[in-house]
RNA sequence: GCCCCGAUAGCCCAAUGGCAGAGGCAGAGGACUUAAAAUCCUCCCAGUGUGGGUUCGACCCCCACUCGGGGCACCA
């Protein structure tokens, strides 16, 4: 060993001891604790995602933290004062499966694991304000959430209904729309059944349009990508809704179409085999027989079989006819299963001619097609082909000549003047199904009384704590755990006295997370979930970080719910993320990381080798923060050795602490200055690759400087190195802070705050000039940066290759752009 | 099938419509050394996926296509 640390300036880099060193400086310091009283700095929020206690922290926690951790540091840096704060996403399912697997109580498995993580973000240096803490499994916590439930209850936006509800057979659950994926669980990739339950939901189709038209306000701050698949999530559509005459039915039949101005191409009407309506037709019909086997055969049929694309058309004539309103034709009537039950009225208006997947049933069943529309492509009754393009409209009477726009207008019009219809909107956003079947998770505050149906539970009695783990039996088998422990379900009704009994559901844990960022300005505050006075300190978040992964689960219920709070007057802001930040994942040899393919990268073993600042800068230097990281292209020991450079500047800097800098050489302080205003702009459009790009050109310069240019004295180098220190803060805080040390100064580097840039020092007293001809570059002229277009333009015009050049040519046109263009075109 | 995003050196990635290269990885050579490691210095490499267009000038804007990634998927 070497390694003599008495010996500054030779000593080897030993990351190891300086992040011991550190540690318990920085308890000590505090230099992340925000919300102190009287703190004059403007206030930044920024948010990391916070997680799921699942184990230790994993490669994608170290980039997203990484990330976030620059972003917050910088703007401490830039004179903030930064709330980033932390917590854990603690209920949840893999807990009651491990609680399951060891036969115990989850909130072991979950706090143990809460513990191992928090002491891992400490030694990453993550500059969270560890005074904010809490989880979303204690009771403090959730009693709140059971508040918001029952004011989302009180106001008709907590509601029960039956409905065939997603279940997923693997966790033995219900799940939300959003929750299946291609029609798998998104937890655990089980082919997801429908089963008809009475459940819980959260009316967030009543904020569809909200939820829409206040994106507006957030273009151009979240990530184009998120905007569009909550857009297509919610997928609004316009139409119209119009009644049709059913023949031997009192009632006429409403069908919702998005194309009225086809109308006349109507020949015939489909409605969802699996609806109430279908039933009430086949009835009677002497059809009841084959329907009722049909309805057998879709039941059979899972989501994935309905998915496949190039599934036949199936389906059964009802022996029924609806007549068309506008021009009294008798349409036979189908049920079938490619209308679904749950959209629009459940029944539709079959257009062959102009909608494929009615021509591929019209074709199935030999059914006429009509065109109404002259779109100038082939005919659908011999391509097959629907047409869905605009044109002129033929065989629709009164529509006939006019386009697709005018049409619609018109049908509009003529059909509520006419009382058979009117423009309507449909959502293929639904409902949230927010009960579950499981034990770890938040209880539903409701208890059924049989006398007075659903009553609340008096809010001076929540919480409304979980009934012991101990004794139950947690393993799935369809109904809740909860239903067991007969002690706690079994209660007297709060408003008659009745023997009652409390719902046995908990609450999906995106729940927990759709408010959580607003408790953490009061994590202490024991009478209310949040105070209108702390909100109006931090929120709303002025930069939220975390995956795409939660692209339309928790940041659309989040909107939801924020959007919610603020009908209920409890907050004054419509979005709660003003911007976002969605990171990329950390994969390996260009797939996911996992212990299946053999391709798993563990985070400890990497800290181990090469440091925490060397894995952090690693992350941040790989590339764009919201592409992937592939860890196959990323050099660990390139950050270290990098690191390393950085650190011996800060040994060889001779000058005192508080040097006069204007006195430093200028070629230097010129480098520096350009790379504090390159990487400031950087950091603020997120590109901290690049930031780190110009961090290193400037220890690249710097020690360039020091061996033979300015040498170790000059007041330049010192100006360098603390910037240097200053913006690796943001990346390496233990490098940068024993740099600061070795420069002379106290602790916190984080507080150091970001140094002035001169903008005098940005001008460059030369520049290079391109000349061009007919834009092939030709030659190059040094000039001042504040040459004029028309001394340029002279000087380029006088150069000797130019002139060789342009003999017996002829001149057309002179382009400049002083200083650093001129591009002479000439005819040849 | 529909929608969105991307394609620059062996690799990861930079370039307000104005010199294609900032930074790194890998590679080659050299200095230091008894030697190696570490360190330092120097160098090599593409004309920007393809084909058109706009422009004095295109990696950048427009059109078509190829490939890759992502989202939605009978939502009428």
């Amino acid at each position: 060993m070497n390694t003599d640390s008495t010996n500054e300036s030779h000593a080897a880099y030993d990351f190891a001891y300086v992040q011991e060193k550190w540690l318990p400086v920085w308890d000590r310091v505090q230099p992340f604790k925000s919300g102190r009283p009287e703190d004059p700095r403007p206030k930044k929020y920024v948010l990391d995602m916070f997680p799921y206690p699942s184990g230790d922290l994993h490669m994608g926690h170290a980039e997203a933290y990484a990330l976030g951790d620059v972003i917050a540091r910088y703007w401490i840096q830039k004179g903030f004062n930064v709330m980033h704060p932390i917590a854990w996403d603690a209920f949840g399912l893999p807990a009651e499966n491990a609680a399951i697997k060891r036969n115990e109580d989850p909130k072991i498995w979950t706090y143990e694991n809460i513990a191992v993580q928090k002491a891992s973000m400490r030694r990453f240096a993550c500059s969270f304000d560890w005074d904010r803490v809490f989880n979303t499994c204690d009771p403090e916590y959730y009693k709140w959430n059971q508040w918001l439930f029952l004011q989302l209850h009180e106001r008709g936006l907590a509601y029960r209904k039956d409905s065939a509800v997603n279940w997923c057979p693997g966790c033995q659950t219900v799940l939300a729309n959003e929750q299946v994926v291609a029609g798998l669980c998104e937890r655990c990739d089980t082919a997801v059944t429908k089963k008809k339950l009475n459940q819980w939901y959260f009316k967030i189709t009543d904020y569809a349009d909200r939820l829409l038209d206040d994106m507006a306000d957030l273009e151009g701050k979240w990530p184009e990508k998120v905007l569009m698949m909550q857009r297509n999530w919610i997928g609004r559509s316009t139409g119209a809704n119009v009644s049709f005459v059913i023949e031997n039915r009192a009632e006429p039949v409403t069908v919702y179409t998005t194309r009225p101005d086809t109308l006349f191409g109507a020949t015939f009407m489909v409605v969802a085999a699996d609806s109430e309506l279908a039933s009430e037709l086949a009835l009677g019909s002497g059809v009841e027989e084959e329907f009722a086997q049909y309805c057998e055969k879709i039941r059979a049929d899972s989501d994935i079989d309905r998915l496949a694309t190039d599934r036949p058309k199936t389906g059964i004539f009802l022996n029924r006819f609806a007549i068309n309103p506008v021009n009294g034709a008798k349409l036979p009537i189908w049920a079938s299963d490619y209308v679904l039950a749950d959209y629009g009225t459940g029944a539709i208006m079959a257009v062959p001619a102009h909608d494929q997947r009615d021509l591929d049933f019209a074709r199935a069943m030999k059914l006429p097609v009509t065109v109404v529309v002259e779109t100038g492509e082939e005919d659908p009754n011999s391509t097959g082909v629907a047409t869905v393009g605009d044109g002129v409209l033929v065989n629709s009477g009164a529509l006939n000549g006019m386009n697709k726009a005018d049409a619609i207008a018109a049908i509009n019009s003529q059909l509520e003047k006419d009382g058979l219809g009117k423009s309507a909107r449909n959502y293929r956003l639904r409902d949230w199904l927010v009960s579950r079947q499981r034990y770890w998770g938040t209880p539903i505050p409701i208890i059924h009384c049989p006398a007075c149906g659903e009553v609340p539970v008096p809010t001076d009695q929540l919480p409304l704590t979980l009934p012991n783990a101990e004794g139950l039996d947690l393993k799935p088998k369809g109904t809740s755990p909860l239903g067991a422990a007969t002690d706690w379900v079994n209660v007297k009704c709060p408003k008659c006295g009745v023997e009652a009994k409390r719902d046995t559901d908990t609450m999906d844990t995106f729940v927990d997370s759709s408010w959580y960022y607003l408790r953490y300005p009061s994590s202490t505050n024991h009478s209310e979930p949040f105070s209108k006075k702390d909100l109006q300190t931090w929120l709303p978040v002025d930069q939220y970080v975390g995956g795409v992964t939660h692209a339309i689960l928790h940041l659309l219920y989040s909107r939801f719910f924020t959007k919610v709070l603020n009908d209920m007057g409890m907050l004054d802001f419509k979005e709660p993320f003003t911007r976002l930040l969605n990171q990329g994942m950390v994969v390996m040899d260009g797939s996911a990381m996992s212990k299946s393919r053999g391709n798993l990268v563990r985070l400890s073993d990497e800290l181990e080798h090469h440091g925490v600042d060397a894995i952090r800068l690693s992350m941040v230097f790989a590339g764009p923060p919201e592409d992937d990281v592939d860890w196959s292209d990323v050099s660990p020991s390139g950050s270290v050795k990098f690191l390393s450079r950085a650190w011996r500047l800060s040994g060889d800097v001779t000058s005192a602490p508080g040097v006069d800098f204007s006195k430093g050489e200028l070629s230097l302080r010129r480098v520096t200055h350009k790379a504090l205003h390159d990487a400031d702009f950087a950091v603020e459009s997120f590109r901290f690759n690049v930031a780190v790009a110009r961090v290193m050109e400037l220890v690249n310069a710097t020690r360039k400087a020091i061996d033979s240019g300015a040498g170790p004295a000059d007041p330049a180098v010192r100006e360098a190195v603390e910037a240097i220190a200053i913006m690796l803060s943001l990346v390496a805080p233990f490098t940068a802070e024993e740099m600061w040390e070795r420069l002379g100064h106290q602790p916190a580097v984080a507080l150091a705050g970001w140094p002035v840039v001169d903008p005098a020092l940005l001008v460059a007293d030369a520049v290079t000039a391109v000349v061009q001809i007919n834009g092939k570059i030709k030659d190059r002229i040094d000039v001042s940066p504040t040459i004029s277009d028309a001394e340029l333009e002279a000087s380029a015009l006088a150069l000797p290759a130019i002139v060789e050049a342009l003999s017996g040519a002829t001149i057309s046109k002179i382009i400049t752009r002083a200083p650093k263009i001129v591009n002479i075109v000439i005819n040849s």
